[in-house]
DNA sequence: ACAGGCTGACGTCAGCCGGC
DNA sequence: GCCGGCTGACGTCAGCCTGT
């Protein structure tokens, strides 16, 4: 039940999980980037300029032909 | 007799299930070789995630070590 | 004339042809199997770890948003 | 050179990516935990009961014969 | 029970690419 | 150049599982 045979049901179950840890992933980053945005105390200082910097060149399976979907994560700053 | 009839039968089955079962190993190929590639781009998605959750770790525990020390 | 001893040679040649290449073969889908469990297994831990740093960035933020009340 | 044909050698580029992005994360896992282990300021609550429970079952690709090394996430409490 | 769909494994052919 | 190792794709056989 867990692992079928037949290789539709395989890749469904991947593309289900696949989107649901997606979803879990962009909520988790929303929530952290919106914890961050209220700026600690009433410091008021800009200082997210630079460490928060997301900017990693993606894996690229085939480069071609590879069907590929949301491969590249978004920029939650 | 009807020997040679029945014979006839059981080789039109015969082709008819190879026919069948010859485009069915084509479909079944294809669909591997696509559930290889859901697996290698399924890797590359969790991959930058895995980079983007451990670089958000990182500044949030730059900025909640920095504010512990005020 | 030495027509057929050519000709036995050739057939051993391919003969020996067919046999690499079926050792071959066989090596080739054992090696094919393996990649596939290695992506599976690594789609396996890639889940796990994500999991995990998703719970940590949770409770990282938690202890940073109750911190940041004082 | 990124998507070689041999067999081998895909498995061992993905073996060898496993094994740097395992050292990140237990590394980074570690770092969290040393953090929060040092009590913020002087309140010495002991807090950290629940909240960090990390139980999860694992995915359990195949039970069996699966050869599958590293599977479970250690407990960086 | 029995037929039919999918897949695992086999051997063969064709093609690519690195080394001689 | 050409030759041999690996792999992609094919057709076939055997086997499992499901629906009838």
């Amino acid at each position: 039940m867990a692992n079928p045979r037949k290789f539709s049901e395989k890749i469904a179950l991947h593309t289900q999980k696949q989107a649901e840890e997606t979803a879990a992933f962009e909520q988790i980053m929303r929530e952290v980037s919106d914890a961050t945005s209220k700026v600690p105390k009433q410091h008021l200082l800009i200082n997210q300029s630079l460490g928060s910097y997301r900017g990693g060149s993606l894996p690229n399976v085939n480069h071609i032909g590879s069907n590929s979907v949301d491969l590249k994560v978004g920029n939650y700053g | 007799a009807g020997g040679p009839i029945i014979a006839e039968d059981q080789a039109r089955k015969r082709e008819m299930r190879l026919l069948k079962n010859r485009e069915a190993a084509r479909e079944c190929r294809r669909k591997k070789k696509e559930y290889i590639k859901c697996l290698e781009n399924r890797v590359a998605v969790l991959e930058n995630q895995n980079k983007a959750l451990i670089e958000e770790l990182k500044s949030l525990k730059e900025l909640y070590c920095q504010q512990k020390t005020d």
